[in-house]
DNA sequence: ATAGAACTATTCAAGCTGCAAATATAATGA
DNA sequence: TCATTATATTTGCAGCTTGAATAGTTCTAT
């Protein structure tokens, strides 16, 4: 015989593992999209995070731009353009109304290297098994799920 | 003007940028979800990282079982157990059949730990904001899109 | 039986990440 | 004005992650 009691923590249980079969598919997918940008900023001799980096360097940004656009915290924004400015990718120049702030500008060798890689990683995506239609449907999920 | 190779190179970036508004938004959900596991495993002095692997050792496993279900490499179950096994949440034993691997196995700390851990994850899931039908739907598009 | 291939776990180096503190600058309000 | 508050960036620290190298063990095909 069941409870009610047992009858809701078992639909709490099941409730809870479908749960984690989302969050561990968004994770597992995350981790192959991660996987991909790794692969193809390899042949550029960029790591994935300089390659996000690079990906999002689009017109001039300050620090903090940049780092709301790859979605992690300034230090660790700091450390990442550290490494593209060593390799004469980016410069960091001082902003021209905040001197807080700087102002992130590619090199003409991060502007060559930049359409290189937005080359490399539009070839083949990750996405390629869903229809326009299925992206459109998992586009519209995902911004609902995201608070 | 625009040139040939510039008409294109725009056509590859806007193509880029759909893909990445996909991507990106599984990303920034991901991200989303490591939080929320972060946050509720600081209130048990776990770090993220942690909190996955305990909760994913329901039975006894091996290392590599771990790290499959962790998603991550070997040598990174290996640092994580390091650090539960010295908070004495876990012990490693010889596999009673085979002698390269390890079994893992929860001390009576650990159950009591992982079942308060399973109980802060449940409350207050990331996908609150969908209906049933709505992650059904997601589900089936994100095992697509894995491989 | 045994050599070679494959597997398990670990160590190490290098790089990534978040958090807290520190510094400098800007914006706000009494 | 001037004190307070908020913002931009950096630094230091602790912890995470991968990939290569290593040692021990098991499997497989002779």
């Amino acid at each position: 015989m069941t409870s009610s009691f047992e009858g809701s923590l078992a639909e709490a249980e099941a409730q809870a593992i479908a749960e984690r079969n989302l969050c561990g598919l968004v994770s597992a997918l995350s981790r192959q999209i991660e996987g991909h940008v790794r692969e193809r900023a390899a042949a550029l001799d960029l790591t994935a995070p300089q390659a996000t980096a690079l990906r999002e360097l689009t017109g001039p940004l300050t620090m903090r731009d940049l780092a709301d656009r790859m979605g992690c915290e300034p230090s660790n924004a700091t450390f990442v353009v550290d490494r593209l400015e060593e390799q004469g990718i980016v410069e960091r120049r001082p902003h021209p109304t905040d001197r807080r702030a700087k102002q992130l500008v590619l090199t003409p060798e991060g502007v060559e290297l930049r359409a290189r890689l937005i080359e490399k990683l539009t070839e083949g995506s990750p996405m390629a098994g869903l229809t326009p239609q299925e992206q459109t449907t998992l586009q519209e999920l995902l911004q609902r799920a995201l608070h």
